[in-house]
RNA sequence: CGGGGCGUGGCGCAGCCCGGUAGCGCGCUUGCUUCGGGAGUAAGAGGUCGCUGGUUCAAAUCCAGUCGCCCCGACCA
C-alpha cells in the first residue's frame, strides 16, 4: 500500500482526553477516531490490525472444531426475559422498541441467541458436541466508558459457544478452547496468564480469564499468582493462606465496653487503644438484594465483595448508606459491631473466627468493646472466606507466596452448565431416548481490546512497536527523496518485489522530509523499516532496521526479499 | 448516580474574572529555498465561540436552561 493512497491521519500532538499510552498511540497514529463516548471508528490501519487478529482467531477456532456463524445484533427482549438476564444484567443492557412497539435489546453477548437457535434445531446426542462462534460487534451501555477501545460501549468480540451431552465431553470442549486460546495469543505475540475467575452473572461454575500482564497503569484488574505452583486467580476469586497470623491468647477474657472518643476508623482505634490492627475486627454493613448483611473481617484486611456476594447468594450487593448503617446498628458509621446485632445476616471470615479477645464496635457512638470472642459473644449465620487476597499472601495450594500483578483481560472461558439450555428448552435425547438439557460453555476474546492491550506492553517513547502477528503491515519502506530518480526507481522495485513475495508492505511515498517520515514510521510501529537513501544507494545498498532495535543493517538491493524472509523468522 | 472539570478554525490552547474589531502554536493551500530524524520564508484559506433563551446600545465574556465530553468513585470485558 502506498501512503498517499490510504488514509493514515497521524497527529503530532496528543489528544487531551486520552489517558492511557495505548489509547494515545492509537489516536495519534491514525488508527482510531472517536464518534461518541465509548464509540470508536476504526481507520484503515486499525482495520488491518483487526483483520490480522481475526484471521488468527478464525484459524485457531476452526482448527479446534469451531464453526463460524453470524448472529444478529438485535434480539427480542422475550428471549432474555426467559433466562432472567433481562432484569439481572441491569442498565448496561441496551433496550429499545421497534416501530411495532416490540421490545428489543442490543446484544452484549449471545448466550440467549445461540441457545434459542440450538433449541429448535439440535435434538439428538448424535448432533453433539457442537461449537459455534462468531466475530461480531457487541454493545454494552457501560456506565463509564474509558480507555479507548479497552472499555468502549461498542466493541468487537469473538464469542464461541459449546454444546455437549455430558459433563465429561463438556470438559474436553472447554480444554480445547483453552488450548486454542493459548495458541491464539502466542501467535499474536502476547504472553497471557490463565487465571481463575468468578463466573458472576454468567452463571455456571468454572471460569477463567486470560490476562495480559502489564507494567503501565493500564491494568484494569489485580491478579494474584503463585510462582512456585502456578496458581493464578484474579482478585475477586483468589483464595489464600494467611501468613501474618497474630498471636492468639490462650484464655478468653471478660469483655468490656470502652470509650473511644473520636476513634472511628481502624487507624484511629489502633492508635487510641494501642493495639495492632490484627486484634481488631471490622464490621461492614452491606445491602444484599435489599437485605442487610454484616461482614466481619480482621482489622488489617478488606472485604472481598464478590466473595461476600456469593456467600449470601445475592444478585446485587452494595455497601449500606450511612443512614442505613445507623438504622441497623443504632450508631454512626465506624462503631458497628456484631455483639447484639439483630435482623442482619452475619457473615464471619475464618480469620476472625479463630481470633480471641478482639476489639469490635459497640454499636454506640464513640464506644468499642474489647475482649470480644466469637461464639461466646455473638454467633454467625455463616463462616466463610470473604477477605481479599493481597500481595505477599500465602498460596493455598502450596507453600509459596503469591504476588499481585496488574493485568488486562483479553479473553475468558466459562462453563455455563445448563442455565441457558434449561431456560430456553434446549434439550437432546440420549441413546436411551431420555431427555436432558444441553451442557454449555461460552468463550470470548476481545478482538478490538486485545490489540490495544498489547500496546500497553509494546511501545517506546517514539510510538508503537507491533508484534508481527497483528501488525497492520510487516514492512514500511521510506524513500528519503522521491525527486531523485535512482531512489524512486529503487523504491518501486523493492516495493514490488516485497509485495510479490507476499509480504504486507507500506511505502511512505509522501513528499515529506526525512524527519517526518521517520517519526511517523516510529509512531505507527511496523516491525521492519527499510530506508532508501542516497548514501547507501550509491553502494547499491539499502538500510533495514527493526522497530524494536536500534541496529541498522545494510543490505544489497537485490537481496532484500531474502533478507526480509530471514528476519521475519527471528521476530515475535 | 455522586464529586471535579471542559466545550473558542482539523488538533492543542489563550481570551471570559473586568461586555466593545476573535487570537496563538501545530496542521492545511500556493510559490521560492531547503532536503538522512517533526525545515526556512512569503502569501493565503478556514471560526453561527456546543445549543436555546434572557440581560444590554452591544455577549465568546454576565444570567438561566439544555446538550455533549473528560477525570475520580460505584459498575464492567
Amino acid at each position: 500500500m502506498r501512503w498517499s493512497q490510504t488514509y493514515i491521519p497521524t497527529l503530532r500532538e496528543n489528544q487531551s482526553d486520552a489517558e492511557l499510552v495505548s489509547h494515545q498511540l492509537l489516536l495519534r497514529g491514525g488508527y482510531i477516531r472517536k464518534l461518541a463516548s465509548g464509540i470508536y471508528l476504526y481507520l484503515p490501519l486499525m482495520q488491518r490490525v483487526i483483520e490480522k487478529f481475526s484471521k488468527i482467531v478464525r484459524e485457531e477456532m476452526n482448527a479446534a472444531g469451531g464453526l463460524e456463524i453470524t448472529m444478529s445484533v438485535l434480539c427480542p427482549a422475550e428471549v432474555w426475559q426467559k433466562t432472567g438476564r433481562y432484569n439481572t444484567v441491569g442498565k448496561e443492557l441496551m433496550k429499545m422498541k421497534d416501530r411495532h412497539d416490540h421490545e428489543m435489546i442490543l446484544c452484549g453477548t449471545h448466550e440467549e441467541t445461540v441457545t434459542n437457535l440450538i433449541a429448535g434445531e439440535v435434538k439428538s446426542y448424535r448432533q453433539l458436541p457442537l461449537n459455534l462462534y462468531q466475530i461480531q460487534v457487541k454493545f454494552r451501555d457501560e456506565i463509564r466508558p474509558r480507555f479507548g477501545l479497552m472499555r468502549g460501549r461498542e466493541f468487537i468480540m469473538k464469542d464461541a459457544y459449546s454444546f455437549d451431552a455430558t459433563v465429561e465431553s463438556q470438559k474436553e470442549s472447554y480444554q480445547k478452547m483453552v488450548d486454542a486460546y493459548f495458541r491464539i495469543f502466542e501467535r499474536a505475540g502476547l504472553e497471557v496468564l490463565k487465571v481463575e475467575s468468578d463466573s458472576g452473572a454468567m452463571g455456571g461454575s468454572t471460569a477463567h480469564e486470560f490476562m495480559l500482564l502489564v507494567d503501565t497503569n493500564g491494568g484494569e484488574e489485580t491478579i494474584l499468582h503463585c510462582p512456585s505452583c502456578r496458581y493464578a486467580a484474579n482478585e475477586e476469586k483468589a483464595v489464600f493462606k494467611d501468613l501474618n497470623k497474630p498471636e492468639i491468647d490462650s484464655e478468653m477474657k471478660e469483655n468490656e465496653v470502652v470509650e473511644t472518643p473520636n476513634a472511628a476508623s481502624i487507624e484511629e482505634v489502633t492508635e487510641f487503644l494501642k493495639v495492632d490492627a490484627t486484634r481488631l475486627v471490622k464490621t461492614l454493613i452491606y445491602m444484599a438484594d435489599d437485605k442487610p448483611v454484616a461482614a466481619l473481617v480482621r482489622g488489617d484486611r478488606s472485604v472481598n465483595e464478590t466473595k461476600l456476594k456469593n456467600a449470601v447468594n445475592a444478585i446485587e450487593l452494595e455497601s449500606a448508606t450511612p443512614a442505613q448503617v445507623e438504622q441497623f446498628t443504632k450508631a454512626p458509621v465506624g462503631f458497628a459491631g456484631p455483639v447484639g446485632l439483630k435482623d442482619l445476616t452475619i457473615v464471619v471470615d475464618p480469620l476472625v473466627a479463630e481470633m480471641k479477645n478482639f476489639v469490635v464496635g459497640a454499636n454506640a457512638d464513640e464506644k468499642h468493646i474489647i475482649n470480644v470472642n466469637f461464639e461466646r459473644d455473638f454467633k454467625a449465620d455463616k463462616v466463610v472466606d470473604i477477605t481479599t487476597a493481597i500481595n505477599g499472601d500465602g498460596c493455598h495450594n502450596c507453600d509459596g507466596t503469591m504476588e499481585a500483578k496488574s493485568g488486562i483481560e483479553v479473553g475468558n472461558t466459562f462453563m455455563l452448565g445448563t442455565k441457558y439450555s434449561e431456560a430456553l428448552n434446549a434439550k437432546y435425547l440420549d441413546d436411551n431416548g431420555k431427555e436432558h438439557p444441553i451442557i454449555m460453555g461460552s468463550y470470548g476474546i476481545g478482538i478490538t481490546r486485545t490489540p490495544q492491550a498489547a500496546l500497553e506492553k509494546y511501545f517506546d517513547d517514539h510510538g508503537i512497536i507491533w508484534p508481527v502477528g497483528i501488525a497492520p503491515y510487516l514492512v514500511e519502506i521510506i524513500p528519503l527523496n522521491l525527486d531523485k530518480e535512482n531512489i524512486a526507481a529503487a523504491s518501486e522495485i523493492i516495493y514490488n518485489d516485497l509485495n510479490e513475495a507476499g509480504f504486507d508492505v507500506l511505502i511512505d511515498d509522501r513528499p515529506e522530509r526525512a524527519g517526518v517520515k521517520f517519526n511517523d514510521a516510529d509512531l505507527i510501529g511496523m516491525p521492519i523499516r527499510i530506508t532508501i537513501g542516497e548514501k547507501s544507494l550509491n553502494d547499491n545498498k539499502i538500510e533495514v532496521k527493526l522497530r524494536s532495535s536500534d541496529e541498522v543493517i545494510k543490505v544489497d538491493v537485490d537481496k532484500i526479499v531474502e533478507h526480509v524472509r530471514e528476519v521475519v523468522q527471528t521476530l515475535k
